[in-house]
DNA sequence: GTGAAAGCGCTAACAT
DNA sequence: ATGTTAGCGCTTTCAC
């Protein structure tokens, strides 16, 4: 109530309003009152005009003023969408801090934060365009229309972009076309004729080029178009209400490949509940965005998902900015790790004739 | 190199260095030499130098010198444990952000960032005891170690504990002792003998409260002992181990109750492989802790898990002590969901005989 | 028991 | 093409 409708308040204007010092004022916030011998009747008023008038300290000044001048401080942050699921971020998140923790000394500490923006709507995030916060980002699961944006709009500091290639930034991300002409080499090896490929409807850099690639090199291999499912979103139920509507509508399916693993959790479900085995029905072949990929039942073989890797080249590479480099790369490929696991590896030979519904 | 050993450096030395004046200096580095018509020389003199002396800019001082002064900004963290799973930090991230997203008005910005720990070394984050970085701060993933520090350092700025109950502070948390009776009730309930319950070696306040009620409830209700196995960590395969060890012992096991999902996953691939079926030779519960219990293969019993309730009852909490509120409880209790799915629905009667090994 | 004043590091308006 | 200066909001001596 108090804090929201008037514009904001300094101790300044606390303490002219209550006739005392700012000085008072700020020792009685900062709970020194008692050192400072304040009566107690003042601390009460300035508490009291503190909350009605919606005071709210101003941080920066706090800082500025009351850090000790020998500490250098570099905050770093991680931007992330907020629909995205974190384990990319966990990921970037655990290596920034672990090469922070190695980094900081008495004269040099690190604050590491995650912040997020609405998956496509980068550009309304505020602050973004200011060089006040952050002395340098790494930036992941942005969608097209932000990836436009940072193109457009060019940070004012050090930037490494995770996941997907944007002019006039670092960028970081896995190399082009392997992941999806891997998924379709899966599929064919394990006996696959209906390839089939599961994405969700808003596709990012790296989704597309996956769903391109396989697209492309199945009707290269195969000589016709893989079928194409898309799910409305990335949740589990979503890719299970995918499958099941082709499915339903007599479709068939016995090579699947997912870019996105959560979709893949959905399939799986769909494809037990109506009787088709994994792999010696249906061949699956995902991306290893989910840590627990090894775990699913059958164990996902995954053609991608070399987030340590990502990340671990995005980290050194937002230090040399930070340290002032020059000549760093503006892109850095990794190669997707292919892990074949029981999804792909058929135990007997042949290709099932399931898949009419 | 240039930013580690010797002491930070500003603007003002930079300038005095080259014989320049600060407002020169502070345009060059903004960029914005060019509308102040800097020769393009000196420009590249501060540049060299700022590189050279390892200039670092303060971001305090940049924003409260830059900051519209309309604009009231709340800054506000979630504090987390490095080594913790990331869900219950994603859902509060959400609903913090979600929260955040309503409130923002044109006086009235706010950020939210994710500031990380070494689990039980929080006491060593440094400027955690300062108030000058920090509006209010959501705390979750702690260890005993660190709620007894917290319990005994009282950080000065709002503070909302998560899963856990510190004196001093106001806490958010499961209903005390149901989950543990929950799990062995649905234990028995699925016909299960040798109740065996599974945790990490190293416990925090909600574990712990699981893990005591679980062995307390069993020994009133079967009056015996239940099996307690330890895993070594909180990985999936460090609980398959953990349950290989004990089967490969001759140990038995047909009812599991696992304080943590992820030794879940661990323990039903070691059950699968070793022939046993869930939930007919073993039922098995979990806490709802992986958003994914729901596809697991057979979906999981969960008698936990009100993350979202929690970070539901945390958030409003948080902005009530933003407002300055008076009178906020100290503890919030919420009860945990009980969801039954397959892995506790025997199908057929009676219990196995599986288990010697 | 309280006030006055200096100044943290930086930027922007106004001077040349 | 560059220097001077006035603060941003806050804490902390020092003075009374």
């Amino acid at each position: 109530m108090s804090s929201s409708g008037k514009p904001p308040i300094t101790i300044y204007e606390l303490a002219t309003h209550l006739g005392v010092s700012t000085a008072t004022v700020s020792s009685v916030l900062a709970n020194r009152h008692v050192e400072r011998r304040i009566a107690e009747k003042t601390a009460k008023r300035i508490r009291e005009a503190a909350l009605e008038l919606g005071y709210v300290p101003n941080m920066a000044g706090r800082r500025l003023r009351s850090h000790k001048a020998s500490t250098r401080q570099f905050d770093l942050a991680i931007f992330t969408s907020f629909e995205a699921p974190l384990p990319l971020v966990g990921q970037a998140l655990h290596a920034l801090q672990r090469a922070v923790d190695v980094q900081t000394t008495t004269h040099t500490r690190y604050s590491v934060a995650i912040e997020m923006f609405h998956a496509g709507r980068l550009a309304e995030k505020p602050g973004l365009l200011e060089a006040d916060r952050y002395h340098g980002v790494m930036i992941t699961n942005t969608l097209h229309e932000d990836d436009a944006f940072l193109a457009q709009a060019k940070l004012p500091y050090p930037v490494v972009v995770l996941g997907r290639s944007i002019a006039g930034y670092c960028c970081v991300l896995e190399a082009p076309d392997l992941v999806g002409r891997h998924a379709v080499e899966l599929l064919l090896g394990a006996g696959g004729q209906h390839l089939t490929v599961l994405r969700g409807r808003s596709l990012t850099h790296t989704t597309s080029n996956r769903l391109a690639a396989f697209k492309h090199t199945a009707r290269e291999l195969t000589g016709h178009e893989p079928i194409e499912l898309v799910s409305e979103g990335l949740q589990p139920s979503q890719g299970a209400a995918a499958i099941d509507a082709h499915l339903a509508g007599g479709g068939k399916v016995d090579g699947l490949f997912s870019v996105t693993d959560s979709l893949t959790i959905g399939a799986y479900q769909t494809l037990k509940r109506r009787g088709y085995a994994v792999p010696d029905d249906v061949a699956v072949v995902g991306v290893g965005d989910n840590e627990l990929a090894e775990y699913f039942d059958p164990p996902l073989t995954t053609v991608a998902g070399a987030n340590d890797a990502m990340v671990a080249e995005a980290v050194p590479l937002l230090f040399r900015y930070l340290r002032g480099e020059k000549g760093i790369p503006q892109e850095v490929l990794t190669t997707p790790p292919v892990l074949v696991r029981a999804s792909t590896l058929r135990r007997r030979a042949g290709q099932s004739d399931r898949g009419e519904g």
